[in-house]
DNA sequence: CTTGATTCCGAAATCGCTTTCGGTACACTT
DNA sequence: AAGTGTACCGAAAGCGATTTCGGAATCAAG
């Protein structure tokens, strides 16, 4: 209590240091002071030194309300948290904040997040954080293939970057893997092996990437001269759960698939699982290949073929295209896909010799 | 580009309505309306309600950079993010910074969160965030037994709340599971399953839930009458690899344990791997206990033996204790311990019947 | 030595909201 | 009817920066 109360009084009066009190120190006004620090060409060189070095010397630091008050800017983004986010579902969301926020923390701005319970909620926010002028830009992920929050964003006309894409991709700034490219990849090397029955497990058809590495099996389908077999196709949620359902549906259908494409690492974990209680081996009876590049995939048993994104700087990648265009840069400069690269490991050829 | 410049422009003036232009509309003063919305008692009813209603009427948004120049209040608490995050090293962070969200926004508030490299990185966000008056309060995690970062609010008196304890745990609010209690029940479980060779998988040291699982294994030890055998004591990064290169060591070991209990399930994951390349399996061979609860456990091969959290509404929970914290409880008063459960799968009992 | 152009800094307005301080207008006492 | 409250709202001073404008020096040119 007594700790609290400390904590907020007199520190603050005590230690902080105001735009007044430094101007004071060196014998200005605070307009000067203020032109000085931020290197207006008015300002003679020997005293915006002095001023500069003052300032460190006081360890002044800007009010940053007053000063976005002042200017009109953030100085802040907000990434909005896709609902129902769950680790399974995004394998990377420490990485992406990761980076973002260093690439925000190299220009001083801010990143801020919120959560949001349905794709509704997430428009609302988009909507609460805009109109009180507190981002200057926005952070989306896991885009759907009609996106209400891009449309919600171009309407509004606030600069926004997309980590991956929606049906409508041209307007836009965004960052995206090739999933169709990646998943005709997969199904090439599963068709090498000699397979011809290869089922693919789907993710929700409204995710945009979903329905991406969906067309890249159906490719892969089409540059062998396959059949689509619809009983060898099933959608399924992006969790361990549904991707053991959905493997048990393929494996009762009535003439089995020999090997099998997933939407996500986390759907190729679950159907493993889903073939071991049936006493078959992926990989020696059932081909699997999944998608991410999870860490437990090099772990699993078998472990588990896949195709992998180079993420690792993804997020700041994101991050600076993302000041680009809240610096006035054209969104449609700045478009990057980049190609997944296949992993392979033991679910799809089998024991390594 | 065209886009931009319109987003930025036209927009704002547009559809942003102040203060002032609220007042004009129902003919008062700015500093009357800013009360009538705020609830101040010197309004009169009528009034009060007249202005909200043209208030919810033209979208009226209060700028909260001016708002909180104003009151000097943030309205915004801060989450830094540990050095070296991953998923890998905290399975929960995206249930967590949800949780968080939710809490912040019940109220209005803010949540930001900052990158850090190291921990003295982290020491330097949270002097910056505090200094420029950009938070009222933060959040930390994954504590580390002597924590600067604790150290560091402490003095600058800045309201904070900790996800986990450190070895002085007294003065601040915390949320903890009760992680030695949970090593013990581990060790009995082994232990009732006939186990007398049990091992130790730790984390480092530096972090309290790795030495507080330590004590708990130590405890197990104790209470069963067995004595400390310091070859079976490894310490382990939080990695799938980690686990593996720890297990790898205990089984060349002079007399191997016929159980390990692992730090984390990561930790535990990798340590299967170790003994399926041994041709060993977990659960018949040796027993694995790990903890967290992570999902995958459920679709290992064999299934792991875990200790979970109910760690589902921890942010939430997190989230407002920090808010009572910062409305000037006695952090004292909130300090929560909650108990991890054992969830028995097969990598302990064996092969489930 | 005056005029005109530069430098460089001070003064003051502004951003949009909060909050204190008075001051009407009206109802209430006696 | 005069005096004392009370309810309600206007006026104005901040909050801590930024930014425009103008004016006093200083300098160059005629």
């Amino acid at each position: 209590m007594a700790l609290h109360t400390f904590s907020r009084g007199s520190l603050r009066l005590a230690e902080h240091v105001s735009l007044r009190m430094l101007s004071e120190h060196v014998g200005l006004t605070d307009g000067t002071v203020s032109r000085a620090l931020n290197d207006y060409p008015d300002i003679a060189e020997k005293t915006r030194e002095r001023v500069k070095a003052a300032a460190r010397e006081l360890g002044y630091q800007p009010n940053h309300n007053a000063r976005r008050l002042a200017t009109g800017a953030a100085e802040c983004v907000a990434y909005v948290m896709p609902a129902r986010t769950s680790h399974a579902s995004d394998p990377f969301l420490a990485e992406l904040l990761n980076g973002l926020s260093r690439a925000m923390l190299k220009r001083g701005w801010d990143l801020t997040i919120t959560a949001a319970g349905s794709i509704d909620d997430e428009i609302q926010q988009i909507k609460r954080l805009a109109a009180a002028n507190r981002v200057n830009g926005f952070v989306v992920s896991r885009t759907l293939a009609d996106d209400p929050r891009i449309d919600t964003l171009l309407e509004l006309g606030v600069p926004f970057i997309s980590h991956g894409r929606t049906r409508n991709a041209n307007d836009y700034a965004w960052f995206d893997v090739d999933n169709r490219a990646a998943f005709r990849t997969a199904f090439e090397h599963l068709y090498e092996l000699g397979h011809r029955k290869i089922g693919f497990i789907g993710g929700p058809a409204e995710y945009n990437f979903a329905q991406k590495r969906h067309a890249g099996y159906l490719d892969g389908l089409r540059a062998a001269g396959l059949p689509v077999q619809n009983q060898w196709l099933v959608e399924s949620p992006l969790t361990l759960d549904g991707g053991e359902t959905a493997m048990t549906a393929l494996l009762d259908s009535a003439q089995p698939p020999t090997a099998v494409l997933c939407v996500t690492d986390m759907v190729a974990i679950g159907a493993m699982a889903a073939l071991r209680k049936r006493a078959l081996r992926a990989g020696r009876d059932i081909a699997i290949v999944g998608y991410d590049g999870i860490a437990v995939g090099d772990y699993t048993s078998p472990t588990l073929t896949t195709m992998t994104q180079p993420l690792i700087e993804a997020g700041e990648t994101l991050g600076s295209m993302l000041l680009n265009v809240v610096d006035g840069d054209d969104p449609r400069a700045h478009q990057v896909l980049v190609d997944a690269r296949l992993v392979q490991r033991e679910s799809s050829t089998g024991v390594a010799p």
